[in-house]
DNA sequence: GCTTGCGTTCGAGCGCGCTCTAACGTGTAG
DNA sequence: CTACACGTTAGAGCGCGCTCGAACGCAAGC
């Protein structure tokens, strides 16, 4: 079974090792192998973990609900539903911010629109 | 023409009196009027400003680059161009912005549907 | 066996964007 | 004239999410 040194694991989820440890402190990660001589040994499992921790993040979940789900994770199966309940939240979430980011990129749009014609009317010696 | 105090300001745009005078000490808002006894007076085009920072707080823009704007906007329509091209380096990170936030929305539907069967398959008793 | 490099822990520090406190001035109602 | 709400400033403090430093251990090459 394949493992990765902590810094193999940084490189692979573009994570500090400084984050993965703190990470691993704050019980966002639970329970990585160690080798003989105390290094971390991170498993397959752990690699799509972090990436799916990653995911939620870029998505905007805080970390204190990550560790909430991760916390769920580690008791087992019988709390998939409430990480089902939390992710169906999360996702309305994503949706409502998306559609609120497409909102205000409009008015951007429209803000551009305005200074375009303001640069252009003021360009001196316009072509033609 | 209407003025309006720091406190009707903090109702329409939503940010505290504290933000409010924040802003302007670190450079966002520029000349607030005051009234006779020194009291910060602000005018509609006060309210249209801060909306659009708003904006741009909205769309992840970091206050460093709204003072930038800021300071390029007092120092009127020659900095037009800065502000253009600000406005559309900004724009093109929104649009990129949304696109991931897409991606990452398709993978937690995708993992929210691998919930679904979890659950519905350990669920005790399904209905018929 | 010593250097070099990667690993460890614990705890302090930091950058961002506010948020709040203290001490004090203003203005209207009773 | 007093109460009380609302305003002012300067500056300290905070919550989040890291980020870094100090002091130390293990291991592979010269």
């Amino acid at each position: 079974m394949k493992t990765y040194t902590i810094r193999q694991m940084s490189r692979q989820t573009g994570l500090s090792v400084h984050t993965l440890r703190y990470y691993e402190n704050i019980g966002l990660i639970h329970a990585v192998g160690r080798d003989a001589s105390g290094y971390r040994a991170y498993s397959e499992a752990d690699v799509g973990w972090l990436q799916f921790l990653l995911r939620l993040r870029a998505t905007g979940m805080p970390v204190s609900e990550m560790k909430r789900f991760a916390e769920w994770r580690s008791l087992g199966e019988a709390t998939a539903p409430d990480r089902l309940d939390m992710l169906e939240a999360h996702r309305l979430r994503v949706e409502e911010k998306i559609r609120t980011l497409e909102g205000h990129l409009e008015r951007i749009r429209e803000k551009i629109g305005h200074y375009r014609e303001l640069v252009r009317g003021s360009d001196p010696a316009p072509p033609d």
